[in-house]
RNA sequence: GCACCCUUAGCUCAGUUGGUAGAGCACACCCUUCACACGGGUGGGGUCGCAGGUUCGAGUCCUGCAGGGUGCACCA
């Protein structure tokens, strides 16, 4: 009867407070959240004892190393767990990898404010180098704080793989990627168009931008024999072209090439005319002016024209010479001084006060984007080239193809499984309307760009520049590297693989990618998602998962987001301080759809601990009663039913988790365990295990433990913590309960 | 402007391929001797946003409308 010593425990209510810690460290101690460590498969209801010849694996989505764990990792890090350990339990050598994302900018950004407050000095007081190591120190000094965190959570992590996008082995990655891309004719270096942050002092991509809606003025200034509409006054100076649609009826009796004198905020100058399509007849007059420089459509115009482009603004917001008196002026200031002169002058013809304008705006500094033309680093999305290899349907190896036409195949070929209809649209839409990605950056922590350039030679003649692509710097003489660093989701997106020991053809690589599953917000559809897709299309001709299911945001309660300025923040670990990590789980995935926003429900998290505590006293119940259950007997009829029923749930839960129904799962088997376990079976087995035949009671004695013991399996990959603690009190108890056999 | 999503009980949300509605919380009342008061039981409550359509049958499919949200683009 060794089971009545176990029951000892049960008699005091669920603490997940005392078992969490402890627990998490004898499974990190066991080795088995690391694949090779497995014990090999033991005969289960289903499937063969042996070797784990299937292979299941997921990324973490890398949070930033300086973060704090919130709502959003809580709930992703849970939707990941539960389906890691259900593959686990399945028999597959289950992987999921942890790792840390620099988040370049923001942390530079935060090191660099620390540094202004506390020695009052610059970045460029310091230098390059200083200022690397203070970054990279704070990083790794914070890097204790996230992952402690993660693992409070219960995440299966196989901690002996884990990653830093800054590390060695993941800069010898980027370096591979940037240097084959760049040989592909991929990553080219090229004037253009960018989004330059002002106060960040670097470009940031599109899809770093946040448009805001501000009530602004509109302009309409005399330029000749026109009216010309602006929002921006400042951007004027150098406009000596004048553009309207070739079929605007208005303007008819002007001609494209024609050049016209008139008056302007420095003086005469000369306008030529330019009849463009691009124009739209509806907006203001008809006829604007063009800022190649600054504008984007401008860019464009004066591309396809041939055009003239100056600078007007210059990296720090400030006005240039061309603005003659105003030069030196930051924009907001000049704005209002250029309006008075011109209006002086007699050129001001209305100002329009309630314009609505979206302002763009960095989504990290917050500052105003200002365009420039600069020479920037750019991955070429529609440029033609062979793939060597290519595993993707529809995509032969050795044919000419683009990154665009690869990230469009992997998701419409269902190599990348997108189930959920509206993201899949959304991410076609994206790219179709995708540019070049501008992948480098004026900051100096990050990848730097493995480019080397010199205008002299070995010996320090002079000669035409040269440069020089590898993942080592040149020999010989008088290289300097280029300053830059790369995007900090140019390695984001090698992460599938660079995790796994890409470059190098590891055992890892081979078993593990393309990966299983992948579960991201929707928020980093086209930031993250699409471009895992393209940088694994292009290096490995592979997807870089198999399965994405994209989830939603975690919200307030109110339906709000959480945010530090409404300070309605929840902080996860409070949760579990409270009411348990198990609990914190079921709270946020029971009920929650994936792909729509989760409310973040306190109660409701509240009722998964008032439901450990009724796992906890069926478990108490059925060891003070069946402990000592012989387990090679035959059910009575009416014990048959009871276990069939458990069969049949159990089957359905396993084929929605298959289908990563997550939430529909976990709701099923928390009501089995409550409403039948619990309410029906219990209550019908206390007066059969006191009065009941001696066949009755047997019978009933091996259902109990049965039931409990394959629902505890069940349960274990959404409850993980509680499922273990009592794991620890069966009677058959040989190994830990995560690396047992789904009962299906 | 283009696209996508949402609208189901007081609140937060489920409802997998169409078969006449569910959960949690909240609410009302009752129950403490033997798994659990971190409990048990009973109960009230929804014309599934609106209007059409397809179907033997629609919360579920189609069209339109209204409200809410999100993404993308533009803003000269």
């Amino acid at each position: 009867m060794g089971a009545m010593a176990d029951v000892e425990k049960f008699k005091k209510p669920y603490n997940p407070g005392a078992c969490e810690s402890a627990l998490y460290k004898r499974w990190e101690e066991s080795g088995y959240f690391n694949p090779d460590k497995l014990p090999p498969l033991r005969q289960g209801s289903e499937g063969q004892a042996g070797e784990r010849k299937e292979y299941f694996s997921i990324v973490l989505p890398p949070p930033n190393v300086t973060g704090i764990l919130h709502a959003g990792h809580a709930y992703e890090d849970s939707l990941q767990d539960i389906v890691v350990r259900f593959q686990r339990m399945r028999g597959k050598a289950a992987l999921w990898i942890p790792g840390t994302d620099s988040a370049a900018i923001s942390t530079q950004a935060r090191v660099e404010k620390n540094i202004q407050k506390e020695e009052g000095k610059t970045r460029h007081d310091l230098g390059r180098e200083e200022l690397v190591k203070r970054v990279y120190a704070f990083a790794k000094n914070s890097e204790e704080t996230i992952l402690g965190q993660v693992r409070r959570m219960g995440a299966s992590l196989d901690w002996s793989r884990y990653a830093y996008t800054l590390d060695l082995k993941r800069n010898r990655a980027v370096m591979t990627a940037f240097k084959r891309m760049y040989d592909a004719g991929l990553i080219y270096r090229g004037h253009r168009i960018v989004n330059w942050d002002p106060k960040g002092q670097t470009t940031i991509s599109d899809d770093e931008i946040v448009y805001q809606e501000e009530k602004g003025k509109f302009y309409y200034f005399k330029y000749g024999p026109f009216i010309i509409g602006t929002s921006r006054p400042e951007t004027k100076f150098g406009d000596k072209y004048v553009v309207m649609h070739p079929d605007d009826g208005r303007y008819a009796q002007y001609t494209d090439g024609q050049t016209i004198e008139l008056e302007w905020i420095n003086g005469p100058i000369t306008a030529t005319i330019i009849k463009d399509e691009s124009v739209d007849r509806e907006f203001g007059t008809g006829v604007m002016t063009i800022t190649p420089w600054h504008s984007q459509i401008d860019f464009e115009i004066a591309n396809r024209r041939e055009l003239d482009r100056e600078q007007i603004i210059d990296r720090y917001g400030k006005l240039l010479p061309i603005a003659g008196e105003f030069v030196g002026m930051k924009i907001a200031d000049a704005r209002e001084k250029i309006v008075e002169k011109l209006a002086s002058k007699g050129l001001v013809e209305k100002i329009d006060e309630e314009y609505l304008h979206n302002v763009a705006t960095s989504e990290r500094t917050g500052a105003i984007v200002e365009p420039q033309i600069m020479e920037q680093w750019f991955i070429a999305v529609d440029t033609p080239f062979t793939i060597p290899h290519s595993e993707i349907p529809g995509i032969e190896s050795g044919s000419t193809t683009t990154l665009k036409k690869l990230m469009m195949a992997a998701v419409e070929s269902g190599a990348v499984d997108m189930p959920q209809e509206g993201f899949r649209k959304t991410y076609f839409h994206w790219i179709e309307n995708l540019h070049d990605w501008c992948i480098s950056r004026q900051i100096w922590f990050g990848h730097r760009i493995p480019v080397w350039y010199r205008s002299v030679d070995d010996q320090g003649r002079p000669q035409e520049t040269e440069a020089y692509c590898d993942v080592e710097s040149p020999q010989g003489e008088h290289w300097q590297q280029d300053p830059d660093v790369l995007d900090t989701w140019f390695s984001s997106a090698l992460w599938t693989f660079s995790t796994l020991g890409w470059p190098e053809e590891t055992p890892d690589l081979k078993q593990f990618h393309p990966t299983s599953f992948m579960s991201p917000a929707y928020e980093i559809l086209q930031l993250w998602v699409s471009r895992m897709i393209l940088m694994s299309a292009f290096h490995l001709g592979q997807v870089p998962f198999k399965k994405v299911m994209i989830h939603g945001l975690v919200r307030a309660k109110d339906g709000r987001k959480f945010s530090k300025s409404l300070n309605n923040g929840v902080d996860p670990l409070d949760m579990i301080e409270k009411y348990g990590a198990d609990a914190l789980r079921m709270g946020l995935v029971v009920g929650s759809a994936i792909g729509s926003d989760v409310k973040f429900d306190e109660q409701k998290i509240k009722g998964y601990k008032l439901f450990a505590n009724k796992l906890w006293n069926i478990a108490r119940f059925v060891l003070e009663n069946a402990g000592d259950a012989d387990m090679n007997i035959l059910y009575t009829a009416r014990d048959a039913e009871y276990r069939e029923q458990f069969d049949a749930i159990a089957f359905d839960i396993t084929n929605d988790l298959e289908e990563y129904r997550i939430y529909l799962a976990a709701e099923k088997i928390y009501h089995y365990i409550w409403d039948v376990f619990a309410s029906s079976l219990l209550e019908d087995s206390k007066p059969i295990v006191k009065t009941g035949t001696l066949e009755e009671v047997a019978s009933r004695k091996k259902l109990l433990i049965s039931i409990l013991t394959d629902s505890l399996k069940v349960l274990h990959p959404f409850m993980p913590f509680v499922t273990e603690e009592i794991w620890d009190a069966m009677p058959a108890r040989t190994d830990f309960l995560m690396v047992e056999r789904w009962p299906v």
